[in-house]
DNA sequence: TTAACATGCAATCTTAAGGTTGCACATGCC
DNA sequence: GGCATGTGCAACCTTAAGATTGCATGTTAA
């Protein structure tokens, strides 16, 4: 049988390359244009940075392999938008870390005046 | 002025740093193991791992740089401890993006139905 | 004091990440 | 057709990440 906290530490695994993901600062940039709702181009989230459509374009597909965005072929252009489901995913994992964290706490602080 | 996009953006930005710390499996772990709340020595966190003491050593200074823990020397011990303020920062730099998300596709719903 | 244990320090290796450049290819517009 | 625009592909470069090995140092306990 798997233990629940055997569940919780794979669950976490699983979301290590998320946070790798996340974890670059001009990612993390795309992620902040992208959330404001729409879908854009290589072209317009490149345009104001100082690095090179190719550079982004890679960013771009190292988050969708996180399965943080999606691309969708329009024309000759390329857009990508926000998959949030994701990002929700990564949160939870957090929570689960910080609930975890609080509880051993709790015990410890029973401990303590008992 | 700073508009509040922008803070929301600086915020964003200050925790690539931790995401980049929580990006990798063997890092994951050590946070996992050492959220049961107690204070680990180097060698206990490197026991059955399949790498080496200085590895480990060389992940937690990494998670220990982002702020995610601190170190407590205690005789010839090294203990380290999880600094969950830090986890809850980046949970609410998830939680940012997942809202602005969300007021975005509440304000395409409002134009579509309109 | 000495042997075992827990770390620290430093050099080294391999590989992948982040970035660039150059050129080919497809699409939209006049 | 012809030209500007938006991408894709591939080679290449530089540096930092992840890991190892070997040895020095500090602590503890017998």
């Amino acid at each position: 049988m798997i233990s629940r906290a055997m569940r919780k530490q794979t669950a976490l695994q699983n979301s290590a390359p998320v946070f790798a993901a996340l974890g670059d600062p001009t990612r993390l940039r795309l992620v902040a244009a992208l959330c404001a709702g729409g879908a854009l181009s290589i072209a317009q989230l490149t345009a104001g940075t100082a690095i090179t459509r190719q550079a982004v374009t890679k960013h771009l597909e190292v988050l969708a392999g996180a399965g943080l965005l999606n691309d969708i072929r329009q024309g000759r252009e390329r857009l990508w938008e926000l998959e949030a489901a994701r990002i929700d995913e990564a949160r939870r994992a957090l929570d689960a870390i910080a609930q975890e964290w609080d509880r051993a706490l709790q015990q410890l602080k029973a401990f303590v005046e008992k």
